[in-house]
Parts: C-alpha cells; sequence; structure tokens
DNA sequence: CTCGAACTTATTGTATACAATAGGATATTT
DNA sequence: AAATATCCTATTGTATACAATAAGTTCGAG
C-alpha cells in the first residue's frame, strides 16, 4: 500500500482521529520511507480535505462538524441525483444490466445481516458504493465522477451503514430499485428526486446518531469495545 | 511567484498550450528551481484536473472539449445556484452590502468598454469573480465553495468575456441585479434560478464561440490569482 | 512583573544523487 | 516482413543532506 493510502486508510479507520498532529518526519519513520513520497501523499490529502495545515507546521487530521456533515451530504445530494438524471439519459442497455447486478450483490450483503461482524458492514458498503460508481458510469461524466469521489470519504469516515438497523437497510434497498427502474424507464426527474432522498436519508440517519451524546465510533477492528 | 501558480499561469495564458508535454526536468529548469517544488505544484496541478499523466512518463496539459466545457458549466450551474440559494438564506445585511458594491464594481467595469483592450477584459472577469465569491461567502458553507473554485479555472482559460459584445455584458449585468433583489429579499428558490440562467448563459455564448472554426485564443498575461 | 529582543529548536523547504522502470530502439528469429 | 526478446535511455521514484524559517523559550530592560 503506498503512502497516500495507507494514511487515507489510517484517518478512515479512526487510527488517527480528529485533531492529530501529523508531521512527515514522523509519518515517514511510522511507514519506513522516506520524507519524499510522504510529501506528495500529504498534498493529496490536502487536497481532499482529510487534513489540513497547522500553524504552517505540519497538519492535523480534519474535524467534520455536524455542519460539515450536513453540508457534505447536501452536496452529495446535488451531485449525485444530477448523476441519477444523466445516467437515466444516456444509459445504454448493458449498463443498466450491471447496474442491476450491483444492486442484486447489494441485496445479498445487506439480507446476510444476522452476523453485524465488521466484515459484513465493509461489504455492504462496498456494495453500496459500487451501485452508485455503476450509476456515474453510466452518466459519463468524468468532471462530475471526480466531484463526487471527493465527497464519499466522510460519509465512510462516519460508517453510516455502521449504525443502520434491518428496516433502514432494507429501504435503502427498496430506494436503489427505484432509482433503477427510472434508470430502465429513462425518466431522468424521477431518478433525480429518487438519489436526492435516498442521500437525504443518510444523512438524517447520521446525523440523528451523531446527535446522541454517547456514541462513539470504533476503532480500527475491534467492534464491540 | 511559486511553482504552482507559475504553471497554471503559463496554462491559463496559454504559454502551455493544451497537448504540451511537461517533464518535471523541463520544468524545474524552466523555473529555475529543482524537481522537488516542481513535484509539489504537479501534484496539485492533477487534482485541479489541468494535466494528466502521459504514459507513466510525466504529464501533459488537458485539452477540454466542447463536452468537457459544457459539463463543466452544467456544474457551476449546480453549485453556484444552490450557492445562490444558501446565500438568500443565510445572507447577512453587511453581506449583502458588500455583494452591491462588488456588482457596483461590476457595473462600472463594464461600461468603460474601451474593448479589446486586455487590462479591461481583464478587470471585467475580476469584478465579475469578485461579486461570484462575495455570494459564496453569505452562503457559508466552505465545501461548497472549494469545489466551485475548481471549476471555475476552465471558463478563465476560455475567456468568455474576451467574446462578449455590450448587449452580452449589459444583460450579464442585469441578472447578476436579479440575484442580488432575490437574496436581498431572502428567496431562495428565486436566487437559484436566476444564477442558474445566467450560468448557462454564459455557457452558450462561450459555445456558440467553440463552435466557429476560425477562432483563436490570445496569448498574453494572465489574468489573476 | 511585563514586554519585547534574541536565541533555540522543531519542522518544512530545497537541492541533488542515485535507484527503479517503462517505452522505445535494436537485434534476433522465423 | 512480422513477431519477439534484449538492451538502452529518458524520466520518474526515493533517500538524504542541508538551508530556511516559524514557534516556542529564555533572557534582559524598563
Amino acid at each position: 500500500m503506498n503512502p497516500y493510502n495507507a494514511i487515507k486508510n489510517a484517518i478512515i479507520i479512526g487510527e488517527y482521529e480528529p485533531g492529530t498532529r501529523l508531521t512527515e518526519e514522523a509519518l515517514a519513520e511510522s511507514l519506513q520511507v522516506s520524507r519524499t513520497p510522504i510529501r506528495d501523499a500529504i498534498k493529496q490529502l490536502e487536497s481532499d480535505g482529510l487534513i489540513i495545515p497547522y500553524k504552517r507546521r505540519g497538519y492535523i487530521v480534519k474535524e467534520f462538524s455536524i455542519k460539515d456533515i450536513r453540508q457534505i451530504y447536501n452536496l452529495r445530494a446535488l451531485l449525485e441525483s444530477h448523476g441519477a438524471s444523466e445516467a437515466a439519459l444516456n444509459r445504454t442497455d448493458e449498463e443498466l444490466e450491471r447496474m442491476r447486478e450491483k444492486n442484486t450483490a447489494y441485496e445479498q450483503a445487506i439480507t446476510k445481516l444476522e452476523r453485524s461482524d465488521i466484515e459484513t458492514i465493509k461489504n455492504i458498503q462496498q456494495a453500496n458504493q459500487d451501485f452508485h460508481e455503476e450509476i456515474f458510469k453510466a452518466a459519463k461524466n468524468e468532471h462530475l465522477r471526480a466531484h463526487i469521489a471527493k465527497l464519499v470519504v466522510v460519509p465512510i469516515i462516519f460508517r453510516s451503514f455502521y449504525w443502520y438497523n434491518e428496516r433502514q437497510l432494507l429501504r435503502s434497498l427498496e430506494v436503489h430499485k427505484t432509482i433503477l427502474k427510472a434508470i430502465e424507464n429513462q425518466e431522468p426527474e424521477r431518478a433525480k428526486i429518487a438519489m436526492q432522498e435516498h442521500i437525504y436519508q443518510g444523512r438524517d440517519d447520521v446525523l440523528i446518531q451523531l446527535n446522541k451524546p454517547q456514541i462513539h465510533l470504533w476503532k480500527g477492528e475491534a467492534i464491540n469495545d
């Protein structure tokens, strides 16, 4: 794993908690490489908005406020719904078929939920992302894709799926099917609205959890700490 | 000027034309620094989407197709109209006053239109950007601002204002006033629609020019940064 | 005891040498 | 002449030493 992914991963799993100070030297030591590749990684992470400069002496891991979360989800809603709309207009039959496959995989991922361990949650998260990405591919808009890519990291950090109960997962599956139907029928407005609603639901579920004062995110692989 | 801005500028003014191959060594030589700071700059420019990797051997300056232009303007429309809507909701009286000032400056910039004078065009471009930025400030959404910032470079490269005639400039001033009015009255939907229309007009003006086969972009001093 | 000047140190910025490697050129085989 | 293996070279990847500098710390003057 290259330094960029290694550091990003450490941030996502919570090994580097928000507010942690990162210096080139410490990162180089920890990843057993020189400062040069660390610098490259840092430049990218800064552009991703995952770390921010700290008094011209290194960086700190960005802390996301409730306001940040809301704004990021709202932007996702805006951009992804636009993507769904363009996908409905531009899709080919092959792309539609691939979306169906991804959503079937998603359905399978959420139905073996009984064993709610971390692997299962990762699978659900990945299957969901795969489905969404299939939609952007059909939209054939590389600029849109790049902007959305920058927005999805934060929801991953906050592990929306970790908090989902069975009802919420089934509901999200139903919305996926609605989106799929709209894209199949080439109804851009309907696809757009369904996607918008889908993201808003995810946003609200996360915000509800964050407003419960006693929650704490798991670190690394430990689920029942 | 640091390497990042120097290279970006060279791309904007057309010194490095689309398709030009850029190597670290050549850039280092040309800017009289070592490869290290060049690498930093390149990483940022790649994330900006202004250069793209070329066969794992350096980069080439991105060529924007008509499709790219359309997609980028459409994204701007989406995001900036969202910004205008949030500005209408969240603005303070002081922010409104500042928007008015920026638009007055814009009005002055376009009325002393001795035309085909590069300085005048730069002034118009800058005054317009200042007005738009004042709106995002009032929206108080840092994530939105960051995404829009990445989208405005391409329209600058294509120098929309260079092609504007007096009628088009006056029309854009009128739309600015409509946006302002909507934000003043705290009418988010109206602000949104007006901004959307404003960007679409800019898009169509540029696309019309690009469809005329004989156009050529001037090479000259950059706008600003 | 407060405030600013001077010193110290942690940390990034920059240059440069060398290593790794992909892509093109050249040679070899059929 | 086409396909394939081999070598060569341009170019990036990485390590490391040193320079620059900002932040914190000490010290001295009022």
